[in-house]
RNA sequence: CGGGCUAUGGCGCAGCGGUAGCGCGCUUGCAUGGGGUGCAAGAGGCCGUGGGUUCAAGUCCCACUAGCCCGACCA
């Protein structure tokens, strides 16, 4: 993608109402926009790092037997009532109609997925079944805060498993932890695995996957070395100690609750009345497990956990582009016009190789104002195109993650450079 | 939902009783050309909304709304 023809550009000045740093970097590079209190919308560039997210997650639910659907927002009055939670939920927005009727936008769906493969579901032998979706959910947060972490509309995948036994529960459940863990890993971000109560959703145990990062809201006793973490609320254990799983001395640290696990039981299964006949003719509850990772949440968490003074550090899998392009103008027309032919081919070279370019192509600013932007846009390699790297028949490669600039020669261009991906 | 702060051109801010100003950005021109470059000329604002005080209100008072922060809350 050309960086001239990209509507939503970098601004010099970060948004003075912003505090949290994701916020004011997404906003400030152009990756999000504000819209209101914790409703933002996702522009071209920073829609591109959360498909990322998305996908990797897609990918690893397809991986474990998840099915993807799309559930409605919109949701049925009547299944809230059903589960008891119309009255409970305080965070539940509910929108009237013009007819007398009123309905709830989703905060979860637990209330339309369970109902929903007891629809399609007559044999016992059809379980377990998995069904996910990735979509939007609302919950009227009385304050919205640090950026994209805490919205009142947001972006979530959530997953929801039924089985027969406890046994098959279990086992899957911990199939759930594990894809989430690579997940995670596969964002490059360093997550944790605590042990929390069920809340509202459940009476049952869960687990969060905490991201370690200062802006956590989240006091935590964890391990430097393995997942194992506790949060303080509840923790049994205090820093200094050593690990139970690994034995490394745990420390204090902060975590965004990025994703959790729940083992609800049948709680909502009950609330609808789903139960099925097995191979005996017993009526036999359905056990049910709910799987949540919070997508826009994660972006913004991994802007936290991943950035320096100048901007985002993208880690490779998320970045919206994998390569940033920058080309120098010069006071020479010829020159530039020699430099600029040069940077266009290794752009369409790249992308011919199926690497995801930005190219800076806007003439007649600084270099300073263009290394700028790549610093605050954060794409893992930038690559300078200019009258000094062509004297040298070379690309100036440098990792936004830090150490020094490379020379890759002109004639390696593309393979030289993906070598770096 | 309690407490605090804020609201003035696209962004960041100043003005604190006498009919709107700066920096950045934007437009135009010339210069410059490796860390937000220089000079010049322009465009752009019912000063969040409503009420009050006053001869006169971005400027003082009240209410409301919105945003941010702290707290409470947070599948």
């Amino acid at each position: 993608m050309r960086y001239s023809q990209v509507f939503s550009k970098s601004s010099k000045t970060a948004p003075a109402d912003a505090e949290s740093v994701n916020a004011r970097y997404l906003i400030q590079g152009g990756f999000v926009h504000q819209e209101m209190a914790g409703v933002y919308t996702w522009l071209p560039l920073g829609l591109r790092a959360l498909k990322k997210v998305e996908n990797i997650i897609r990918e690893e639910m397809d991986a474990i037997g998840g099915q993807e659907t799309r559930m409605p927002s919109l949701q049925p009055k009547e299944a809230w009532l059903k589960t008891g939670r119309w009255d409970t939920t305080d965070i539940l927005f509910k929108v009237p109609s013009q007819t007398d009727r009123e309905y709830a936008l989703g905060p979860s769906h637990e209330e339309i997925a369970t109902p929903l493969v007891q629809d399609y579901l007559i044999s016992y032998k059809d379980l377990p079944v998995s069904i996910y979706q990735i979509a939007t959910k609302f919950r009227d947060e009385l304050r919205a805060k640090s950026g994209v972490m805490r919205g009142r509309e947001f972006g979530m995948k959530d997953m929801y498993s039924f089985h027969t036994t406890q046994d098959d529960l279990d086992q899957y459940y911990e199939r759930v932890k594990q894809a989430y863990l690579k997940i995670f890993a596969r964002c490059g971000v360093d997550v944790k695995v605590t042990l929390a109560s069920g809340g509202i959703f459940s009476k049952k145990h869960s687990h969060e996957f905490q991201i370690i990062t200062p802006a956590g809201e989240d006091l935590l006793i964890a391990c430097p070395k393995c997942i194992f973490a506790e949060n303080t609320e509840v923790a049994t254990r205090k820093a200094g100690e050593s690990c139970p799983s690994c034995g490394t001395e745990l420390i204090e640290t902060k975590g965004v609750e990025a994703a959790n696990i729940f083992d609800l039981g049948t709680r909502y299964t009950d609330a609808f009345g789903f139960k099925i006949t097995d191979d005996k003719g017993e009526h036999l509850p359905i056990l049910m497990g709910c799987y949540g990772i919070g997508t826009t949440r994660l972006v913004g968490a991994i802007v936290e956990a991943s950035h320096d003074d100048k901007g985002i550090i993208w880690p490779k899998n998320v970045a919206p582009f994998q390569v940033h392009i920058v080309a120098l103008g010069s006071k020479d027309e010829a020159v530039q016009a020699t430099t600029l032919a040069a940077a266009e081919k290794l752009y369409t070279d790249l992308q011919a190789q199926g690497v995801e370019v930005l190219f800076d192509d806007r003439m007649g600013m600084s270099a300073g104002e263009k290394f700028g932007d790549a610093d605050l846009l954060g794409m893992p390699v930038r690559v300078v195109v200019s009258e000094k790297s062509l004297k040298n028949t070379a690309f100036e490669v440098k990792l936004r993650s830090g150490g020094e600039p490379m020379m890759v020669p002109v004639v390696e261009g593309v393979q030289g450079i993906a070598k770096l991906l």
